[in-house]
DNA sequence: TTGAAAGCGCTAACAC
DNA sequence: GTGTTAGCGCTTTCAA
């Protein structure tokens, strides 16, 4: 990595000279930059980040802090941020909090000391299921701006970009009555997370609201520690009548599926099946299910925009709330 | 974020006394130590990292450019990654090639601008294909160690984690073949990828070890533009007689058995399948999906703590190959 | 035992 | 039009 130094050197100019040439001052002349650009060029100098970064106190990075990657929602999500970052010129570091309190605030904390401009994040399981907020507020404190995804805390005061949860449940269940199910479970397997609890709100005011339908809706609720497949297993024992099945977290879908196939009910003949997740997630289940689909890209995208826009504002901006639309995507295994 | 200037002042001493008070120097007095550290505990100090960065020429993080993260063996090769380099105490800075030589290529150039210390890599499809290596050799020129895993270059003189690919295909194969399965098939739709024609040679050694078994291999070969349901389609259309199927990527395997179910062949009766996978990643199919497990967090652990070692070595390092096993998952889809 | 000063690479206000 | 200088936050040599 050759310098600004090195080059004044090469060229017997001073380094300041360099610098405005680089950066095509007029204060310089013609010729000059026209001559320390093309040396500049020859020995391929890239202004060296960190020195800048400290500097101008800006990284152009951004800290993102994601629950769990394996689950392909917030590897889409993912997707959407690197992409949209790269284009607005931020780096971004990533961290894994693996849904554990202590490492996703070790990880802000962590970024907090000059690494990265601001944050994006999806709040980990176990913070939000001990309600923690105290480290979100020592960040902010510090003047640097968190924005939450998907999971995001209704204590703290940030930018939020969310599914329109309640909405697609509705729409999802109201689908549902209207085929006629009159018997419809809600397998909740993430029933401690605020989306989990917000899309199951959605399938009951659905009910409600339709109520002339005498459709019946039954939570079946799985804590997350168990086993998706053994606990849909008991409830399909219990030999309740079951005509329809909505399934909030982005995996039971397909557990469903096959249970239901092995134990003799037509798809959707007999039995309707919703699943939530993000398209081609499950593309190989047969017949093919149908999703309430999040543009998980969408919100990646939507979340960088939001928070360079804060970072890269002179003036004060008021805090945003995005909820970003779904659709409803009706395949094979619904009417 | 309180600086060391700014501790000093309130301190009324000089700022290398408290920087060296920070570090426990024993220049210092043990009283003053006491009282810097206590006053730094106070204002929540934390050295700046860009200040460190710049005055170390180390930066603690490592560049890390994943081909596509919607790819469930990359997430987890992430994941092994970030937990490493955490526990190492390096920052990973993401970026995603989308399988394009364009953006690997930039990814590369812009980080080397002193903002990571070296790079974990798996090479994107683009520039397999093309054989670009041009970029990595700029790269190392600058005496920024490069360190690829599973898809790797020859051409290219650097550390590097793989699978035992070939060995992995092998043994699949031989299963195959002493189950006594005879019409044996192939999909390949990664035959442009170095681990593709790995494993595909895997597969053939495996017929010509075992040739008085008299089994036949047929490598059926899927663009990776093409879509792999479709392409499979047609090759069942075909009628040749099938009762082995070996998929070398990480998704055919659920096609294959899907539309065998739905040709009628029993499985494993009529046909064994077997995937190439972490495990997980085809939970739902039914029966469940015997496969080749990659320990794809495995990949991104050794990565790191190659890379770490090379970095933070006083002495030159051997470059390093390093081959992590697998093992084969018998589950439903095979006897 | 403590402090002053230089320097990592860069920019920008100010001199010349 | 070009150069000098200070300073971003930190460590470290050298001087006091």
């Amino acid at each position: 990595m050759i310098t600004l130094k090195e080059l004044a050197e090469k060229l017997n100019v001073s380094i300041s000279t360099v610098s405005k040439a680089l950066n095509g001052s007029s204060e310089i002349g013609e010729a000059t930059i026209a001559r320390v650009k093309e040396t500049a060029k020859m020995y391929n100098y890239k202004p060296n980040r960190v020195a800048l970064s400290l500097k101008n106190s800006k990284t152009k990075t951004i800290g993102v802090i994601i629950p769990n990657i394996l689950n392909h929602f917030f590897a889409k999500v993912l997707y959407g941020i690197e992409k949209e970052s790269a284009k607005q010129g931020y780096n971004i570091i990533t961290c894994l909090s693996n849904e554990l309190y202590e490492k996703e605030a070790n990880s802000l904390e962590l970024l907090a000391n000059g690494s990265v401009d601001g944050f994006i994040m999806s709040i980990a399981e176990e913070t939000e299921v001990n309600k923690k907020t105290d480290h979100f507020k020592d960040i902010l404190n510090q003047k640097i701006p968190i924005l939450m995804f998907d999971r995001v805390s209704q204590a703290i005061t940030c930018d939020k970009v969310v599914n329109n949860d309640f909405q697609a449940a509705y729409d999802a269940t109201m689908h549902l009555i209207k085929e006629g199910r009159k018997n419809i479970i809600l397998i909740n397997k993430i029933e401690e997370l605020s989306v989990g609890k917000l899309r199951s709100k959605g399938c009951f005011k659905a009910i409600e609201d339709a109520k002339q339908y005498n459709s019946n809706l039954t939570e079946v609720k799985i804590p997350s520690t168990e086993n998706v497949e053994v606990a849909i297993e008991n409830y399909f024992d219990k030999k309740q009548p079951i005509d329809g099945v909505i399934c909030i977290d982005n995996i039971s879908g397909g557990a469903v599926l096959n249970i239901a196939k092995e134990r003799g009910y037509s798809i959707p003949q007999d039995m309707s099946i919703i699943g939530f997740s993000d398209d081609n997630v499950l593309p190989f289940t047969s017949p093919k299910l149908s999703t309430i689909a999040q543009h998980s890209d969408a919100i990646g995208e939507a979340s960088v925009q939001i928070l360079v826009n804060r970072l890269e504002s002179k003036e004060p901006v008021e805090t945003v709330f995005k909820t970003i639309d779904f659709s409803l995507n009706l395949r094979e295994t619904t009417l």
